[in-house]
DNA sequence: AATTCTAACTAACAAACGTTAGTTTTGTTC
DNA sequence: GAACAAAACTAACGTTTGTTAGTTAGAATT
């Protein structure tokens, strides 16, 4: 019933299974049965592969943090202007959302259950995204590219609509990526009446 | 350490005190021990004032919800042009939002752990509401006052930011409710770019 | 003063939870 | 075919879960 992809060690497997039912039900209403049981085997051979239900939510929300960071940094290194930041930021957020989509869901659903360094590490990560994303906002706003009202509205509202991104983008059944990007560039930074 | 608020019966305490728990750490994350300590009484009593755990989400979400379909009802029979019902959802996306703030957040993670009836009453619920967002869209295609591209994404993009704004809009200390409301449509409205 | 109602309590339940220990099966390498 | 590692198994553990049953203290009503 389940088509493991891309996994090259059983670990790997077990990560993606796993990421595909929390994404449904949530990290907290999947248990290691429900995860065995998809795999086909016992809860308890989960353990000879992973150390514990943690490190499988872990291990899924921080590949896709440093997935955005690395992206981020690359985008605020770079010479363009704010407009094509910003563009850069809407294609990078597009990508992610297309290739770790199920990681996606556990870092914007259940982020908050994570424990210790996992918690405070990605906390921190994910306000520095946001800091990169707001200094590009201002730098637009200076250059006279962007609208100098409400900063933080702009922010917030491109932001959660890239957040959000994920659960509409199966729903709509696997659009084309590029035309994906093109529309979503387009109705961001250009709004919708004529 | 708890504000009851407008409470009327003590079931509309545990309500809200439920509420809160939930917001910050999901449903399943809480357990009614969990919600009897915040209310300083035992576990058990709280079966004197409501049927179960699950009642208690059922009540909180579908109160929302009931909210939504209301307000989108008066908006969908009214003779506005479709860019003044836009803007008329929008605000009462946000009149929502400070009024339900708790119930808003077990509406938006948390919906897919109803049960039964209440289930299928809410995704039809919000099917509903997202047709009718989609109505005054197109319509606003036809009367010409919204770009012709791209329906699909640009009720997408609206939607997503409304949906997170709870999360902003405590995290940003209750910022006054009018200038919000304007500062919302323009962006949404009129775009970023210069 | 007796009764009823409200809302708390203690105690316990069966089920489900994450996890551990020790054992057996399976497939590969010498 | 013996030895080995990988990956499954059974059985059980101590907790926590939502919930039920029966009881008790205090306030309001009769």
């Amino acid at each position: 019933s389940c088509i493991p992809m891309k996994a090259r060690t059983r670990k790997e497997e077990i990560i993606i299974v796993a990421s595909r039912l929390f994404k449904e039900k949530g990290y907290n209403a999947v248990s290691m049965r429900d995860i065995a049981l998809a795999m086909g085997i016992k809860a308890a051979s989960l353990y000879n592969h992973i150390q514990g239900k943690q490190e499988i939510l872990s291990t899924l929300i921080l590949e896709v943090a440093q997935e955005f960071t690395l992206g981020m940094n690359t985008v605020m290194l770079s010479t363009a202007t704010p407009t094509e930041k910003i563009t850069s930021v809407i294609e990078l957020h597009i990508d992610i959302t297309v290739n770790y989509s199920e990681g996606l869901a556990a870092l914007n659903n259940d982020w908050m259950h994570l424990e210790n360094d996992d918690l405070s590490d990605f906390v921190k990560m994910r306000e520095n995204y946001e800091e990169n994303f707001r200094k590009i906002i201002k730098e637009g706003i200076e250059k006279e590219e962007i609208k100098a009202q409400h900063p933080e509205v702009i922010l917030f509202s491109i932001l959660s609509t890239l957040r959000s991104l994920y659960v509409w983008y199966q729903k709509r059944g696997k659009l084309d990526v590029n035309i994906l990007k093109k529309d979503m560039v387009a109705v961001l930074l250009n709004g919708i009446v004529v």
